[in-house]
This record gives structure tokens, sequence and C-alpha cells, in this order.
DNA sequence: ACAAAAGTGTTATTTCTACACCCATGC
DNA sequence: GCATGGGTGTAGAAATAACACTTTTGT
């Protein structure tokens, strides 16, 4: 039996998730190790004809990475023709990833969606990868090992994207533990901008979005002098993804 | 012989343009009438295998309407399963413009990238449609005529999109001649907006932008005080659409 | 005591908003 | 002369940028 009943896929056409994460200022992407092979790829998978492309997008993530519920927004389609390889499909096929059935639906030229995500980060996140690959990790932005097509720029593209959307949206609901410090949350927006920023505007430019809610409560153990928690308005927050945030005209 | 050749086509995937214009405090919009059929569409078409998607934009957009060397911009794929229809499909066929041969390739699932441009209008343009197509013409966005499928909310989409990048990114190069009155970029700029917006105030804000060139020419024979023109600084302008606007973070 | 992170405020500059009067032109 | 659109400035409010000292805590 063929990995996947291709007569019911949408021909040329895939999908790809980069799924952002934030831990110890780095930014992090979840990539896919396939079994036997020695590139790295990115979540992605194909497109069922019955289904709505959007949808699909958050299966496939699930398939692939046993991640549920995560909200992917649809940045770009990457369709050059270069993104294509046949050295690439026969070295899967090689490395009996692909089989002699599947051949054919791999050798097509395929355009890709590309989705981003944003999620909470833990080091200890046990992954479900499907049966195709060996392993699903976290690596950091700056350190993304050698992905197979043109997935590193899908990541980069990505990247662009979200930090062009810094500008219009709120972030950190996602990428932060509930309650969180001033710091961490300047943390993930410096990370983001890659630009270190001013603490005092930037406390004060975050409180004027009118989104947080400071709780008394001080993070407890930490060394160092205790610093307050905040939290999420989580009204305030999603009418600002709604609605934008002020935008100039 | 069938229309197109259907065998070098990525299959299920077409190409949508919502191409704007601007004329007398209107958003103008490109559609196109196919003969022997009550409904309008979006200039679009289909991909060759052997070229790139963006590039195949470009391409279609030509063929369908005669418009050379106009940038096209990539917003979204359009993927939800409704928005094909058998129906729809059906229709074509009885009004002959899908042929038998053609009707297995247009009864595919097809998933859609819309594409937009800004370019400039004339009333008395004459567009060169495909033999498919009736006429071509421009209608105002606020009158746009029953569309096939969903091209009405793609060209929503578009706009939407469009008042969106209008705080990142310059506009109006494309849309009025080259030597402009200041009421005349407001107005571009409110017509897209849909609000209005206080002249001094606009003047002052777009001056700032340092991408205006004040002509001491002024606008000769209208009624009324004649105007100052402006025109573009090309070079400031391209640096703007590659960096953006001022942004905030 | 000291090293490291956290809390906090002021000032100068720029940007934004709201608003009104005079000028040029064609009829 | 009048209707219409065009040119121009200012004052108050808000946002931004630059900048330093004190407090808390663990070691």
């Amino acid at each position: 039996m063929p990995l996947i009943t291709y007569q019911t896929l949408h021909p040329g056409l895939s999908i790809d998730c980069v799924i952002f994460g934030f831990y110890q200022k780095e930014i992090k992407v979840l990539v896919l190790k396939l079994k036997n092979f020695e590139k790295w790829s990115l979540p992605g998978g194909f497109v069922d004809q019955t289904k709505d492309v959007d949808d699909e997008a958050t299966n496939i993530l699930k398939r692939r990475t046993g991640l549920k519920n995560v909200f992917l927004r649809q940045f770009h389609l990457f369709g050059d023709v270069k993104r294509n390889s046949d050295a690439h499909i026969n070295a899967l096929f090689n490395s009996k990833i692909i089989d002699n059935d599947s051949l054919i639906w791999f050798k097509q030229r395929f355009v890709t969606v590309g989705y981003y995500a944003l999620i909470p980060f833990s080091p200890s996140q046990i992954f479900t990868p499907d049966n195709l690959s060996e392993s699903c990790e976290w690596r950091s932005l700056k350190d993304i090992p050698e992905m197979i097509l043109d997935h590193k720029e899908i990541i980069d593209s990505a990247h662009k994207t979200l930090k062009k959307e810094l500008n219009y949206q709120p972030i950190g609901l996602n990428l932060l533990p509930e309650q969180f410090t001033m710091s961490e949350l300047q943390a993930v927006y410096e990370t983001i901008l890659e630009k270190p920023l001013d603490r005092r505007n930037f406390r004060r430019k975050i409180l004027n979005f009118a989104m947080l809610i400071p709780t008394k409560k001080q993070r407890v153990g930490g060394a160092y002098r205790s610093p307050y928690l905040y939290q999420f308005d989580l009204d305030k927050y999603h009418l600002a993804l709604q609605n934008g945030l002020s935008s100039g005209w």
C-alpha cells in the first residue's frame, strides 16, 4: 500500500508550516528529520481534494507533529519552478522514503502554500512525529539545519512576514506562559525584531495598548529582584488581533 | 483543437488578477465579460508547468487584457472547496465557452492565487481581450457586476489588502499622471481608505515622506484657482516601496 | 559588598489632530 | 460678486526617543 492515497489529493499542491516558538531569547522553529535522510524539513503535506486548504494546513500540522488547535496564518505561495528538484526526489527514493508507487506523485512539479504560527515553547515538549519522520525538534532560527528544497527560504520569508505583522498586531499570547514579566515580553519583541529596545519606552508603549493586566504577584524564586507578573486581557487581545493596532491613516 | 493545451498546465491551480485603477474619485476594477455568458470574471488563467507562478500572473494578464509590464503583487491563495461549482462549469459548457475536450479540465477542483496591481486609468483605454471574452472594462468597485465563482470575494480581499498596505507603502505612482496636484493624490487615499482626510494634515504627512518633488508649475485651464503640480521622486519612491514607510518598532 | 536584574520619571522632539481664513479663477 | 477649489499656520495633545538612579535579591 502506498504511503498516501494519491487519488484523493490535490495534484501539485503542498503545504508547509513554519511553527515559531520562543525560548531563552531565541526564536525557535519546529523542524522534522526524515528517517534515513540527512536533511530536515518543515512539517508539510498535501491537500485533500475535498477539504479547504486552510483547514488542511491545521490537519497536516497535527498529523506530522501531534500539535492540535494551532491557529495558522497563510502568508505566501511559493511557486517558482526551480524550487522543485528531481535530484531531491531521487535522493528520497534512494533512501526508501518514497516507494515506487509514490514516485510519480512526487515527481510532479509542486507549488507550496506557506503557513506560520506561534506556539508555546517548552523545552521538554514531546512531539509525536508521523512514521516517516525520525524526530521533530525545535531549532533556533539562527541555527537551522540543512533543509530540503526551499524550506530555508520559506522559514526566512515567514520570519520577515512576522516582523512586519508586529507593527499591526499584538503578539506574545501564544509564546509566553499565562503570566509573564515585562522583560520576558520585551525579549520576545527584541528577538523577533533582532534589535534592542529601551526598557522604559517599551513598557510605556505596551501598556498604552491596554492589553495587559498587571497582577500584583511577583515571580518567585528567581535570582535578583522579583519582577511583577502580567497577563493578557484576552478580550482586548483578540479584538486587537482582528482590528489591528493603530495603523497610520 | 482544445482551447488550451492542458497537458502542459499545472493541474488544479489558477491565477486571478485584480487590477485597480482610479478615476473621478472612484476605484475601478478591470473585469472581463465572457462571450454568451451573463456573468463577469477577473482576468485569470492557468499556470504553465515550466513557468514560475509569479511570472505566469504577468503573462496571463497580458494574454487576457493586453496589459504589459504590470507589476503584480501576490496577496492570497483562495483554497476553499466550495469556491468550485459544478453548476458554474456546466453553465459555461452550455454556453459553449468550454468544449467537450476541456470539460474534464475545468471540472477539477481549483485553487486560485490572487494578485493585484495598480495601473493608470484612462477612460478611453482600449483593451485587447482574448477571444473568449466579449469585452474588458473598468467597473467601479462600488458597482461590480455579477461575477463568476468567488471573484467578488477576491476583489474585496484585494481591496482590504490594499487598504492595509497603504500604511507601509507609498502609492499613487501608477495611478496618477506624471504630474498631479495634492488634491488628486489625496483623493486616491480617500477613495481607497473610504474616508475623508484633512487637507492640511494630509499635505504635511505626505510631504514628510520626502517622496514628492514640488514643481513650480500649476495646472492650467482648470476652473478656479490653479493648483501646484507635484511629481514623485522615483528613487525615493522605489526605495520606500522596498523598505516600507515608518513602521512603528 | 557586590553583581545582576527590576522598578521608575523627565525632558526635548516629533507627530497628530482639529480647526479658519484669505486667494485665485471662471462664470 | 459669488461660488468653488486651493493655499497656508497654529495650538494643544499625544507619542517618541534619549537618558540614570535607586531597589531588591542571591551569593
